[in-house]
DNA sequence: ATTTTTACCGGAAACGTATCCGGTACTGTA
DNA sequence: TACAGTACCGGATACGTTTCCGGTAAAAAT
């Protein structure tokens, strides 16, 4: 195996000109005649030449390719995000490795090494929920352009997209509020993750605004584990005055509640109502259809792709001014949450 | 940007020594002194040195980095699948780039080629729907050591990891008789997969072993895109003798299925039973819960970066002699089949 | 007729690393 | 004392490509 491929030389060789006029046919440099540019091009597909990029990248510094490093690419928002990258990228002419951290902090900093030892031009990162210690990127955003995406870390210089976490469990616990649910309790996520941080923000704050008291033991913190999203399900439903909604801190978290609810025979709407975060593609097909948070995420990935190689190209011009985009949530109202909307006229 | 990173030479000089001192250090190599090569290890690492894997490659003709390419990442298939392959690689020291195709024949030939021009070491491979030439697969299985999973081409020569989709089909319909539907209609997938050839083969055996009459209208070709489930499955139901159970080549399929059925305020399983193939995650949230077929994506995935891992690292030695990896799969019974087993005792 | 321009091309160096080959200094053996 | 062996190291070359620099011949301008 490894048979040696067809080089640049070999077809200087058999057309009996030098390799540097080869290589300018190739990218059709203007210095080079109508003719031999035709016959390189001819013999380069006779011969069935692959240009070698690892050469390519190591005389020209750049690579034309971008790092994608998500948590898990299964889920929808992510899959999604990375499909926006890809759309702008192809677009660019720039190819796309993705790479998934499992939410390991071990396997995301063995990523951005392998990325960094690879010579990309880019990289877009969305931290694992382990990861609470940030040299790796520190380090990697000193030689490479980097954008931080969707979980991020605020001390760290670079552009960042975000959708607007905090919006989105406002209006998804205002909506609850709204539909007469009196005691809403919050799975959230991992203290170090910024989405966390921000939607529980956004349900205290509409509790406050409602006058709704805030009781601690209906906040629960949960490491996104499926076993623990059920075990926190299972200890405030156990309370002895169980809540009578839950708003998770995405689909998945959700996911278990219904879950464990439907193990107890609960009632869902009317028992107890359920909300979510990511609009998740399946989350329609299930019953009681899952009312939840949608974030643009295809937009969201084309975003960080265009500001990412806007700052690619953009050479070494002076201090970039980075950017955080913040992009608008939409509440999409399903069964899940569907009660007595007692506060409506 | 891209300020020059520290190379093996900055080391060298640093320490008054020569670079290829240095290259056998930083390899540990058995010619260099144990004070020198201490040296060399504290100098790089104050120097925050990373090294060229471009450079590596070019000299080693060696990537230590595999291909993955699937038609869709998203699927828990897919992507189960992925995390097998990466359990191996980095198990065995290797890298994974992974790529998805979106189905789409001229993606896939651009990302092949992507994937030859980075020299990848190996490449996994599972085919898009609408790919139906493969002069690409042939071609590059000449340079690099290739794989074919899950929809594979006989007459392309490499290793193939499948499932038994003859079987897991049989199984599934042949259960779907056993609980007495009489009229069990199949959605196929494209004619030019190997996965819809076998699982039509595997319907109409257990059709044909039950003495159950095969009827043409109870059979629809798909393309497996969202719109065209749906048609499809209102097509059948809108037969003059509806069927009374759908067997869907995939759970994506299945999933449409189900959602017209409800949309027509059809009992499932009562009026109409649904199996599918796959066994996505979220399969067991639905309402009912899916009737479907299991495979051991994560075992084939390890499969065929093993087997791949192999090829890469036998060298050159003769001729290979190719395998065919078939996985048994298992029938997972949920509610959406469970009626009435008149044939049981 | 001479000079300048234009169009095209080849040689050589460079990118960062590994490795072959040869060399030096020291250690141990005869 | 001479010699072989060992341990370690440096120089040179190669990997495949781009690009700078210089050069030649023909075409255009003077």
């Amino acid at each position: 195996m490894k048979s040696e491929s067809t080089t640049i030389k070999d077809i200087a060789r058999f057309l009996n000109i030098s390799a540097s006029t080869v290589s300018r046919a190739l990218n059709n440099h203007h210095e080079v005649s109508y003719k031999t540019r035709q016959a390189v091009l001819k013999a380069a597909k006779k011969l069935n030449y692959q240009p070698n990029a690892l050469a390519i990248g190591l005389v020209k510094n750049r690579t034309n390719t971008l790092g994608v490093l998500m948590p898990d690419i299964t889920q929808p928002f992510y899959s999604s995000a990375i499909s926006g990258i890809e759309y702008v990228a192809v677009e660019r002419g720039y190819y796309v490795i993705i790479c998934q951290s499992d939410e390991s902090y071990q396997k995301e900093m063995s990523l951005v090494d392998m990325l960094n030892t690879h010579r990309i031009d880019g990289l877009i990162i969305c931290p694992a929920t382990t990861t609470d210690r940030y040299r790796h990127l520190r380090e990697i955003s000193r030689t490479t352009p980097l954008v931080q995406f969707d979980r991020i870390v605020d001390k760290i210089d670079s552009h960042k997209v975000v959708s607007n976490d905090y919006q989105g469990a406002y209006e998804a616990v205002t909506h609850l509020i709204q539909c007469g649910y009196q005691r809403i309790a919050h799975i959230a996520g991992p203290k170090q993750l910024s989405i966390s941080k921000n939607r529980k923000r956004g349900y205290l704050k509409a509790l406050k605004d409602a006058a709704q008291p805030i009781k601690k033991q209906y906040i629960c913190i949960c490491t996104l584990d499926k076993e623990h999203m059920r075990w926190c399900t299972e200890k405030l439903l156990d309370l002895p005055k169980p809540p009578d909604a839950i708003f998770a801190v995405n689909d998945p978290t959700a996911l278990e509640v219904m879950y464990v609810a439907k193990q107890r025979k609960l009632a869902i709407p009317e028992d107890i109502a359920i909300a979510g975060f990511d609009d998740q593609s399946l989350t329609s097909y299930l019953d009681p259809a899952l009312t939840t948070v949608s974030q643009p995420s295809f937009t969201m990935g084309k975003t960080a792709a265009e500001l990412l190689i806007a700052q690619i190209e953009s050479g070494n011009t002076t201090e970039i001014s980075f950017q955080k985009k913040i992009f608008s949530t939409s509440l999409v109202i399903r069964d899940s949450s569907q009660r007595k909307p007692e506060t409506n006229d």
